[in-house]
DNA sequence: GTCTATAAAGTGATAGAC
DNA sequence: GTCTATCACTTTATAGAC
């Protein structure tokens, strides 16, 4: 009477992808090892034999999100990365701004990722961006062009430090910064969006002091 | 005969430092929760009840271990950020070099701290740094003189996030950095050396660009 | 102090009723 | 598909011999 059930876009989501979603941020908050499958069962409003009835076992479980936020990072970026319409400068741009939007919209997906990179080092080292690291991006192309022309002294492993520690380090630290620093969950949004502009002009600076 | 025990300085660590060695380097890789008693027990060359016998508990013995990573942080610092006949780009300047010193010492000491900072939040970041954030400090009264003075536009949450970010990061993204950047560990030492002069140029950079 | 053996509790996964 | 009850195994911690 007052809501009748929406069967169509927006109806409520099904027992398994409300525990995918349980499963999605217990993870992000504990790591794998800390997370019990009970944990999760309880945060779903589910019981625990429904976990194994869908996902076989918490590993898969846990792989299945794995995939997803390693899908997240890669998403979207070979297209930016391989456009041979815009130029370096604005490729840097468009990187920052969608890395920084995508982790506003996931900001656990950093910590999720690194706890993976530092547990489980090759198992899936070998999958993080393994599409990225190709010799042939345009992005690798226009950087190849840059650097012979102009004079650009700073090594790219530093270049490539600065820009994730600048863009990503603010998530992982997140909660300590909000508690030192006395920033509010609202002004912490408000900071990182400024940053879509701040760091690409911070990146110049950098390289022209060099 | 061949070599008489030493028994002065340089003597064979006790029992106790060595369990307590062996638990530094396991849950700084493997984190609390993934670590298990037996793994710190067999890494140490001891039995699992001596473990027991010297620190009660594996939350006894994490706590210790995490207490004194969390002075690694702090130590030193005081020193120089209160240190009046230090200029502010000579404190900035300390501190940096001071951390990546500290880091390549102990270079799971920032993963160990973030994966606290993430899944105790309350427990101990009052602990974390609640030296620094008095209004008294030294390098607080000079950096206010400084704003005053010039005109830095730039908020200090962006300056702070900024030098952690660049120092910091690197440390905690170093496996990845060093498989995909193709970095050996002898090259990642070289790297984090040379940001000891070129993180202090590059925060001088950002502020002037802003 | 150091060991072996074992108690006590926790945890992933399944069987079987509904 | 969903639940309760339970198994099988792991893990922390201790008891007690030496």
């Amino acid at each position: 009477m007052m809501q009748e059930e929406n069967k169509t876009e927006r109806s409520i989501p099904s027992t398994e992808e409300q525990i995918k979603a349980a499963a999605r941020r217990v993870f992000t908050r504990k790591g794998y090892a800390a997370t019990r499958t009970r944990d999760i069962a309880e945060e779903s409003g589910h019981n625990l034999a429904l976990l194994n009835y869908y996902f076989r076992s918490k590993e898969k479980l846990f792989n299945i999100i794995m995939m997803e936020h390693l899908h997240l990072f890669i998403k979207d970026v070979l297209g930016i990365v391989n456009d041979e319409s815009t130029t370096l400068p604005q490729k840097l741009e468009l990187l920052v701004a969608h890395y920084i939007d995508m982790l506003l919209a996931n900001p656990g997906v950093p910590v999720f990722m690194l706890h993976i990179i530092n547990t489980n080092p090759d198992e899936l080292l070998n999958n993080v961006a393994s599409a990225l690291d190709t010799e042939q991006l345009v992005l690798v192309k226009q950087w190849r062009q840059f650097a012979a022309a102009g004079n650009v002294t700073l090594k790219p492993a530093h270049i490539i430090m600065n820009l994730l520690g600048l863009t990503i380090f603010p998530f992982i630290a997140s909660p300590m910064i909000k508690r030192k620093l006395h920033v509010s969950d609202q002004e912490f949004i408000a900071l990182m969006t400024e940053r879509k502009q701040l760091v690409p002009v911070w990146m110049k600076a950098i390289l022209a002091s060099s």
